[in-house]
RNA sequence: GGGAAUUUAGCUCAGUUGGUUCAGAGCAUCUGUCUUACAAACAGAGGGUCACUGGUUCGAAUCCAGUAAUUCCCACCA
């Protein structure tokens, strides 16, 4: 049989993937086994696959594989979103660079533009995905804004207004006046900014000569003040405590409020209140009931509202403003001041906050479910850490803000009525119009009196359905699939969007279905370089995945991404780690090249080969317990490095060497078909972890019929472990590791046969696996002995002592100071089991089994120094 | 400013209810080996005051308090 050499991932990659697509083992429908779900947190459509993508989607299909090997029905729902803000941006971009401005194109253009965009690039990271070997069931992929996912989205929206958890009210945005739009809180690019801090008096009304010092940034602003702010327990400012002063150059009078949230500490301690155009502003602005006054127009001049100044560029106006105040004696002082200035990311504008009317959600009742499950278990967290963000967050909910200025998404289905000031929100233009006609008690409104708003909603307003519409839980409630799918089962995202998505997933579950989800949220770890730096464009930082696939195979990427990812933890990226996993899989294939390699004979099996196969199954079962509880309790990082550990030490390093024919003999046929049976055993292990590696072995390994493959189970089940048999070898594994230092120690080698000499209480167990220690250790014949035999060389077991003959190396003199160290050690750890044991309240306090403990220990220790000092004493 | 964490070997991390499977794993390092499955390998070895200081306890990596450093999220810096 030809095997490479090394294993060479190109090559087998590709064609199974094809054999399991064509075989439909992915393709999931309901049936009678129980359902396994998890739906992909859904990739940006024209995203493409970054090394976060990779560790997430590398744990979503080992779980997936895994339970599809368990025998349950899996099913891996894929798809991709519409990131209405990310996709726009990028398509504003690719048509910049056509000489192309949005603002030049009609909503309808834009539109299409968008989707030829999509239609070129979406998709591209679901194609990525299968190169890793993702096992998805692709007939059922979606995209947030196909035309029944989008019918879902708008319904919910309408549902949620005709509930009355819909309401229009203002709040600041971020506007850039250049482009003339409001721009997410994700598109504000925050600066150090060289700037002023200006100290300007504000006279107190009816107090001539009395004036108040406010510092301020910026003081154009000023023509919008409606407030001047002090802290409530500030004792320089209580002589103000209900008065009022007057804004300088406007000449407004305003009063003097107290709110907590003014910092003593910072400028003079007092505050003046532009609820118009700040953030924190407008919020004491509301709990005050201020007066709002936007002193600003929508290209960034100073508007009506600012009298004189009105027209003026924002800026000009701070220079102009400046200087009148200078000229009236009204600035203190100005001091150069270094602040944090938002700026556009499209424009580079100077970011103006501004309040505009929005679509707001309201989340206090909304979110209480979705509060209780968690705190009740219903939905897990894991890792539990994250709960307590999770609480807090819930907690202290704000309301949602469901609109944003763009055309990329879902159109919010509110329309007005021409020349009413009303609105209609209804799902489609039809029955907006027959709403607007029974609204305004007109027959005859026209459609043409109808405008649709002309905002979108946030992405998460649809992406919140996700688990729910991938099986049309909301336009065909109660269908086969989404009976037999939902709630799903797991859901793997990272923890940056555990509010922005998770939660509101979670509320919106049992809002619209009156059930959770998911039941487990697995949070995985952001990626980054070995600097602990993100993974990003501008740095360069990021590796291409799919070079590394080609270059490590996807086995290799998958095994080295997963060995370094705790839940919840950062993973730090080092392309060791995909070599790691690259060598993993090499090692496998090596040990398929000897196996395959084999032949069988017609003979009894060998007492090796027995005590062999015994133990490997034996360990076998044992892993294959351990893995069950690793995934049970989702410790995925674990559960690879006991596989990992399985193989490459348990099976390769000590069966496959137990048992491997010397001279290339044949093995016993029994044995040979034992080692292909325990050899799959491991494959069905390993297969979640590394699947075409191991589809490709298993399917090398024996005959196979068509079509069944290794990926569609059902995996084997184990018994309980033979946890005898495990200790017994565990001691002789511990004695051919001993012989063998003690040989390369001693310089004996490891070929030559040696006589092997023990003092023992276990002859037995030495006398069973004298063909392991024959075949490991390079031993010959075993002799039992009452004390150390002459011109030998000794190593301690656990309570034996193993002797070779060292002839002309031996050294007395060493083994003498060897015994006496080790004796030395010995009583000390026995006078502290004896302190433990002497001590009253310890005995007297302790769990019984503690002492119990202390009690077996203090009798091995005494059965140890024995045996030391009848060494020694032999020794002369 | 509000919240959540983290600190154990050179690196990344385990360490479940305080008690010999409590000081562990993988990688890296060092020393030998091309021993005919694999040098992408094999056989060995070294390496840690469990951040610091106090406290509780018969007993602390583990519980409590304080200190220091680091990270993330949210809100924001007049």
């Amino acid at each position: 049989m030809a095997i490479s050499k090394n294993y060479t991932p190109s090559e087998i990659e590709d064609k199974w993937y094809a054999a399991w697509i064509e075989a439909g083992a992915f393709r999931s429908v309901p049936d009678h086994r129980p359902a396994y779900t998890i739906t992909i947190p859904p990739p940006n459509v024209t995203g493409i696959l970054h090394m976060g993508h990779i560790l997430n989607n590398t744990i979503q299909d080992v779980l997936i594989r895994r339970k599809r090997m368990e025998g349950y029905n899996a099913c891996w729902v894929p798809g991709t979103d519409h990131a209405s803000i990310a996709t726009e941006a990028k398509v504003v971009r690719m048509l910049a660079e056509q000489g192309i401005r949005k603002s030049d194109l009609t909503r309808e253009e834009f539109l299409r533009h968008s989707f030829e965009w999509k239609e070129t690039y979406g998709g591209i990271i679901l194609r990525q995905l299968r190169k890793l070997g993702a096992s998805c069931d692709w007939e059922r992929t979606h995209f947030t804004m196909d035309e029944e996912y989008s019918r879902a989205v708008i319904e919910c929206f309408c549902e949620l207004y005709r509930q009355g958890l819909i309401y229009r009210g203002k709040r600041m945005v971020n506007w850039d006046p250049q482009a003339q739009t409001a721009v997410s809180d994700e598109e504000v690019i925050h600066r150090e900014t060289q700037g002023f801090l200006y100290h300007i008096r504000y006279a107190i009304e009816g107090a001539p000569g009395e004036y108040v010092v406010i510092a301020t940034t910026r003081p154009e602003t000023l023509l919008g003040d409606t407030a001047v702010a002090i802290h409530p327990e500030d004792p320089r400012y209580t002589h103000l405590h209900g008065r009022r002063a007057l804004v300088p150059l406007a000449g407004r009078s305003v009063p003097i409020i107290l709110d907590a949230y003014v910092d003593r500490e910072f400028g003079t301690g007092c505050l003046k209140v532009t609820p118009a155009h700040d953030m924190n502003d407008a919020e004491i602005g509301l709990r005050h009931g201020l007066e709002v006054v936007d002193m600003m127009t929508d290209e960034g001049r100073v508007s009506e509202a600012g009298g004189a100044y009105a027209g003026l560029d924002r800026f000009e106006a701070r220079k102009q403003i400046v200087r009148d105040l200078e000229a009236q004696g009204l600035l203190e002082r100005q001091e150069p001041y270094t602040h944090s200035v938002g700026y556009s990311e499209r424009t580079n504008a100077v970011i103006e906050p501004r309040r505009s009317l929005q679509w707001f959600l309201k989340m206090q009742d909304l979110s209480r479910p979705a509060l209780d499950a968690v705190n009740s278990g219903e939905v897990n967290l894991i890792p539990g850490r994250f709960l307590s963000t999770y609480r807090h967050w819930l907690e202290h909910v704000r309301d949602w803000c469901l609109s944003r200025q763009l055309w990329w998404g879902h159109r919010i289905p509110a329309y007005y009525i021409a020349g009413t000031g009303q609105y209609v929100v209804a799902p489609d233009a039809a029955s907006a119009l027959e709403a607007a006609r029974e609204l305004t008690g007109n027959p005859d409104l026209q459609a043409s009196s109808l405008e649709q708003d002309p905002d979108v909603l946030d992405t998460w307003a649809s992406s919140w359905l996700w688990p729910v519409q991938v099986f049309q839980g909301i336009t065909r409630p109660g269908n086969p699939d989404f009976s037999y799918y939902y709630p799903t089962s797991d859901l793997v995202t990272a923890p940056e969007i555990l509010f922005f998505w998770v939660a509101r997933m979670i509320i919106a579950g049992y809002h619209f279905t009156g059930k959770k989800p998911f039941t487990n949220v697995y949070l995985t770890g952001i990626v980054r370089d070995d600097q602990r730096r993100k993974m990003s464009k501008q740095l360069g930082n990021s590796p291409d995945p799919l070079d590394l696939i080609a270059k490590h195979g996807a086995d290799g990427v998958r095994v080295g991404m997963l060995l370094a990812s705790p839940a919840g933890n950062d993973l730090l990226y080092k392309e060791s780690l995909i070599e790691q996993g690259r060598n993993f899989a090499n090692k496998l294939w090596n040990a398929y090249r000897l196996v395959g390699g084999w032949q069988g004979a017609d003979r009894e099996p060998g007492e090796l080969e027995l005590l062999a196969a015994d133990w490997m199954r034996a360990r076998l079962a044992q892993a294959a317990q351990e893995l069950e509880d690793l995934f049970g309790k989702f410790r995925i990082a674990d559960a690879v490095m006991a596989v990992y550990k399985l193989t490459w030490d348990d099976f390769c390093s000590w069966f496959l060497e137990m048992i491997k024919p010397a001279g290339g003999q044949p093995l016993s046929a029994a044995t040979l078909e034992a080692v292909t049976s325990l050899f799959e055993g491991v494959l069905e292990l390993l297969h979640p972890f590394m699947p075409f590696v191991t589809e490709e072995i298993w399917q090398g390994l024996r005959e196979r019929e068509a079509g069944v493959f290794l990926t569609c189970g059902p995996m084997r089940t184990h018994g309980a472990p033979d946890t005898a048999c495990l200790e017994d070898m565990a001691l002789i594994q511990e004695t051919v590791t001993a012989l063998r230092a003690l040989r390369s120690e001693k310089g004996l080698g490891l070929k030559d046969a040696l006589p092997l000499s023990v003092i023992t209480e276990t002859p037995d167990l030495f006398r069973r696996y004298l063909p392991v220690l024959q075949k490991l250790a390079g031993i010959g014949g075993l002799e039992f002995v009452q004390s150390q035999p002459a011109r030998s060389a000794g190593v301690r077991v656990r309570t034996s002592e193993c002797f070779l003959p060292a002839g002309e190396l031996a050294d007395a003199e060493e083994e003498r100071s060897k015994l006496l160290k080790e004796i030395e050690y010995t009583e000390g750890f026995l006078r502290s089991v004896l302190g433990k044991l002497e001590n009253e309240r310890f005995v007297s306090s302790a769990p019984a089994q503690v002492v119990e403990n202390e009690r077996r220990k203090r009798a091995d220790a005494e059965a140890k120094l024995d045996l030391l000092r009848r060494s020694l004493a032999a020794l002369g």
